[in-house]
DNA sequence: TAATTATGTCCAAAACATTTGACATAGGTG
DNA sequence: CACCTATGTCAAATGTTTTGGACATAATTA
């Protein structure tokens, strides 16, 4: 599943650090579901678009 | 992590194992997610709401 | 250049989601 | 009532996500 995390977090101008402390997660995590390590949990998946002011049906892409 | 599942459900006339075999899922999985036991992955959230006919963001109720 | 910050990666363990198989109960229909 | 379908639940096993600690490299800045 693709997402459009590292784009809008670089458009908003923070970092992979800030954004993990926003989320409530560490960095490594972060790092993973940018770079499609793996998908975040539901609820992760809304705390990154709450934080990065996207809808998750906007944030990531499924098909 | 609350959802409407079960109401969107019953208003389509489906039962939880019709929705399971759409989803690609067992029965049970789905009766744990409507009875708020666990929350589904991402992929399964975006699964559900395509077979339900919702948004992601509609399905789900974070906060 | 040297120092600092940001990112990518690895591993093992912990936490969470899903399956499988089974049994119990609730609701409706013959 | 007896039958059937739908739903709720449980425990053990498996698969996936997240953590914590560490190290390497890239990018930025003094």
């Amino acid at each position: 599943m693709k997402n459009k995390i590292k784009a809008i977090r670089k458009k908003l101008g923070i970092t992979q650090e800030q954004l993990a402390k926003e989320c409530g997660v560490v960095r490594q995590t972060i790092n993973c579901i940018e770079n499609d390590k793996y998908d975040p949990t539901l609820v992760l998946a809304f705390k990154l678009s709450k934080t990065l002011k996207v809808k998750v049906d906007e944030l990531f892409i499924y098909e």
